[in-house]
DNA sequence: CGGGATATTGATTGATTTCAATGTGAGTGG
DNA sequence: CCACTCACATTGAAATCAATCAATATCCCG
């Protein structure tokens, strides 16, 4: 669960979203982080909690990348989300985590037990309030997830990422991915193979560069845009 | 806007899913809806509210069903949800609807507007509470949706929205459809074509019947479930 | 009984997946 | 310092599922 061993001595830390600049959760609720929260670090690849466990902490991003995914029986996995720092995540309303959350790079976080937040807004509207905002933020971006999985081609869809993380992390033009080919793939409902070749393509057509397989440079927005629909 | 004009005369009600059977509303929310809530009737396909608009009301179905979906540039429609009796929509924390809302058959609602609902919430925790719930609610739906969307096969979106329907409607067994093929498809991200074909596919495989085409009986349950993965 | 919308079925095409091989780069140990 | 290795990424060829193009069928409803 809150695997904090495997985290001792991985401080390492190679890609980096520093803040996201529109910070979706307010700061009422910010404060009961910074306040009452606890720290923790997790090791690339560990796991912050499973789905179906007791949803009795609330986290957010300090440093790093976290994923949210969920497993089919047959080993098909959905990527939900890609939380940056400044994210809040795993704050549900019912008592299970319907997700399991991992890291993608090394991260801190921190977290909240469910109750005290939960005790908090009852007493302070500001905060009940901030709970709904923060839930409504997270349903905008299920509803966009939507969008693109619904009816738009490989090639939109990872323009549509691609814009996305662009505009979350502070670099506009040049984006760093903490995430592989196959976080990528399991977000856009995409195969691996299917999102390196559309990569390619997009890089064949000057649309975007690739310095490195995990870095790439908006060359051309107005078309990424327009691939966006 | 409020097309009260079109459902005049149009009091038929082909179909009808009376109630779903765990109202995802809370009752101080409904409580508000029945109390200051004024009714409204809408004809099939008459919109309710238009993306874009400003979401000065919230909405609750009273009868009929009600559909929220998204144009997409170039005319593809992405349906996002489906709202039965007792479900309420257009409750948005921004200021505008990010959806167009339609009648999928004649329809009533009631209203209430968002500002009345909001300042009960500052003074009443369980309001505000519900506030919260139902948007928790409503991102668990579309995360359902997501899983659906991304990585499942045709077969696999149909068992999950037939088994989706039977269980938001009273008769677990048979399922009245009042959405067309066309809304079914771009529901699920597919084609009408699509839709058609796999419905027969597992007409064929004694899964279904059809006594009509918007009338499904569901025969074999498990093999539905198995298919929902 | 007709007429228009809705639904089904058929034939073909095409985008993405699948299966398979090769390439690349970071970290490790000789 | 270089070869080795392992994970990750790219590329190629073939197969597949769903989309598209096109025709026909069915069902309401006037």
């Amino acid at each position: 669960m809150l695997n904090q061993d495997r985290a001792i001595g991985a401080d390492r830390q190679f890609f980096d979203f520093p803040g996201a600049a529109q910070s979706p959760v307010r700061h009422a609720l910010t404060d009961a982080f910074t306040l009452i929260g606890a720290s923790l670090n997790i090791a690339r690849n560990g796991e912050i909690y499973g789905e179906g466990e007791a949803a009795d902490y609330a986290y957010k991003v300090v440093r790093g990348v976290v994923r949210t995914s969920k497993l089919l029986n047959d080993g098909r996995r959905q990527v939900s989300a890609f939380l940056l720092p400044g994210d809040v995540f795993g704050l549900e309303a019912a008592e299970e985590h319907r997700f399991t959350a991992e890291a993608v790079s090394d991260a801190s976080v921190v977290f909240v037990k469910r109750s005290a937040l939960v005790a908090l807004a009852t007493r302070d509207g500001e905060v009940a309030n901030d709970l709904w905002i923060m839930a409504a933020t997270e349903l905008q971006r299920a509803h966009e997830h939507i969008m693109l999985l619904g009816r738009k081609s490989a090639r939109e869809r990872i323009a549509a990422f691609l814009l996305e993380m662009a505009d979350r992390s502070e670099h506009s033009d040049t984006v760093d991915l903490p995430m592989s080919r196959q976080d990528i793939a399991d977000y856009l409902g995409l195969t691996i193979e299917t999102v390196s070749r559309t990569i390619t393509l997009l890089e064949n057509a000057a649309t975007i560069k690739l310095p490195s397989a995990r870095r790439i440079q908006l060359c051309n927005r107005v078309e990424l845009s327009r691939l966006n629909a």
